[in-house]
DNA sequence: ATTTCAATTTTTGGATGCAATTTCTTAATT
DNA sequence: AATTAAGAAATTGCATCCAAAAATTGAAAT
C-alpha cells in the first residue's frame, strides 16, 4: 500500500472537473474511473461521495454520479450563501483583526491594483491575469483568516471550490454561453472589483464592522449581477420546489 | 437486496449519537457497528463518512472514527455560522415572503406563546415542553422556507442537526456540565426567547429586512450567551491554529 | 414503420478477504 | 518500580466478488 488511495482518486476527479475535461452533466462511472486511475472501485466511490458533499458532483442513488450543473437560479442561491458567509467574515475581520492580518490583506489589495493596471494597459498579459486571480483569492482568504472562525472559513473555501468549477477555465461542450463582453466593459468590471475591494479593506482597517459587511455584500452582489449578464439575459424566475409548494397546502 | 443499507446504518448511528447513547468522544469501530446493525462494514464506513461531513463524527485517517466533541470555542464558531445563515434567511424572508408563508410563521409563534405560558404555570408539563421545542423548530424552518434559498436552508438544517446532538437529551459520561439554573432564570430565558421571536416576526411582517436580520442575529447571540453560561464560566480564549499562526510569520 | 415488451448487458450497492498500520500487551532492562 | 522495546492483536483501507436494479438492445406485434 502506497498512501491514501481515495485521496488520489479524489484529486484526480476534482482536477478533471475543474479543468472542464469532465463538463457539467458528464457521467462519472465508477468502473471507468477506477481503471483509468488505476485503483479499485471502492476508493473511487468514496471520492465521488466526498465530491458530492463538496457540491461538485450529483449522486442519485442507483443512477450513478454526474458532474453537477447549475442553472442561473441555483447559481444565485449559491451566491447568496457566499454573500451571507463572506459578509459575516468581513464583519468579524473588522472586529478582531490584528495589525499583521490587516497588512496581509493590504498586500493582496496592493498587488491586485498593480496587476489590474497592467491588464488594462495590455489585455494579453497572461502572467498578470494569473497573478490577479491569485491575489483575488489571497484577499478573500486573508479576510476570513482574520475573522478567526475556522468553520466559516472552511465553508467559504468549499464554496470557492465550486465557483471555480462552474465558471472556471472552460466549458467546452456546455450550453452556448454568451460571448465575452468587449474590452471596455471588462476593464470597467475590473475597476469596479478593485474599488469594491478597497472599500472592504478601508472598512476593516477602521474597524467599522457594519460597513465591512455591507461592502463585502455589495461586492458579491456585483459578482452575481455580472455573472447574470454573461450567463444569459433571462431574468430567471425561480422554480418552486415541491417542498416549498407544500407550504401553500 | 432489501433497500439502501447504508441509509439504515446512517440513521442507526445518528440516532444513537443524538440520544447520547454514543457520547462525545465515543469510539465508533466499524466492525462492532456492522455486527450490531447487521450489515457489512462497507455501508457502515459510508455512513460514518456522511456523519463526518455532517459534523457529527470526527474521522482521523488510520485512527478510526469518534463522536465529535466540541469545546466552547468551537461551539461559538458553530453558532457564528448559524448566526450568519439564519440572519441572512430572516432578511430574505422579510423581502420575499408570501402572505401564506407569513401566516405559517405566525402560527408557530402563536403556538409557542401558548406553550410558554403553560410551562411558566406548570414547570412539569412534559407535553408543553415537547410542543414548545417542536414549534421552535417550525418557527425557524418556516422562516428559511419563506427565504426561498434551498442551499441556505439545507445548510441551516445541517447545523440544527449538530446542535441537537451536542446539547440534546443527555450527556451521561461527558464532563460535568453546570447544573441547570433555577426556575425563575429558566422562565426569564423562555420569555426572552419568545420576545426575540416576536421581534423577528414583526420585522418580517412589515418587510423590514435589516431589522429582521438584526433581530434574528440578536436571538442567536442570546442562545450563544445562554449556552456559555450553562456550559461553564470560562471565557474561553480562542486557540490559534497552526494555519493562523502562519500568517504571523 | 413504430411501439412495446422481454432478455441481455451494464452498473451500482453491498459483502468479504487481505495487507498494512496502529495500538495494546508483555517482557526485559535499567 | 518504571520505562522502553518487541511482538501480538485489532482495526483500518483497499481490492475483489456477488447480487439486485437500471439501461439498452433486439425482436415481435400492431
Amino acid at each position: 500500500m502506497k498512501r491514501v488511495t481515495s485521496e488520489v482518486a479524489y484529486e484526480y476527479i476534482r482536477k478533471r472537473i475543474q479543468t472542464g475535461e469532465y463538463p457539467p452533466g458528464f457521467s462519472l462511472v465508477t468502473e471507468v474511473l477506477s481503471s483509468e486511475i488505476g485503483v479499485s472501485r471502492t476508493p473511487v466511490r468514496e471520492a465521488l461521495h466526498r465530491l458530492a458533499t463538496d457540491g461538485l458532483v450529483e449522486i442519485r442513488p442507483r443512477h450513478g454520479a454526474t458532474v453537477k450543473q447549475m442553472d442561473l437560479a441555483q447559481y444565485r442561491d449559491f451566491c447568496g450563501l457566499r454573500l451571507a458567509l463572506e459578509g459575516y467574515a468581513a464583519m468579524l475581520a473588522a472586529l478582531v483583526h490584528t495589525p499583521l492580518e490587516l497588512r496581509t490583506i493590504k498586500l493582496a489589495l496592493d498587488a491586485m491594483r498593480t496587476h489590474t493596471e497592467r491588464i488594462i494597459v495590455d489585455d494579453q498579459d497572461k502572467v498578470a491575469h494569473e497573478a490577479l486571480m491569485a491575489e483575488d483569492v489571497r484577499f478573500h482568504v486573508s479576510i476570513m483568516s482574520a475573522a478567526k472562525n475556522n468553520l466559516v472559513k472552511s465553508e467559504i473555501l468549499r464554496l470557492h471550490l465550486v465557483n471555480r468549477i462552474l465558471f472556471g477555465p472552460a466549458d467546452p461542450s456546455g450550453p452556448p454561453i454568451k460571448e465575452f463582453a468587449n474590452k471596455a466593459e471588462h476593464d470597467e468590471n475590473r475597476r469596479r472589483v478593485l474599488a469594491n475591494h478597497e472599500e472592504i479593506y478601508d472598512a476593516i482597517a477602521r474597524r467599522d464592522a457594519p460597513a465591512a459587511r455591507e461592502a463585502m455584500e455589495r461586492h458579491i452582489q456585483d459578482i452575481i449581477d455580472h455573472a447574470a449578464l454573461t450567463f444569459g439575459g433571462t431574468p430567471a424566475v425561480r422554480e418552486l420546489t415541491p417542498e416549498e409548494l407544500a407550504y401553500r397546502g
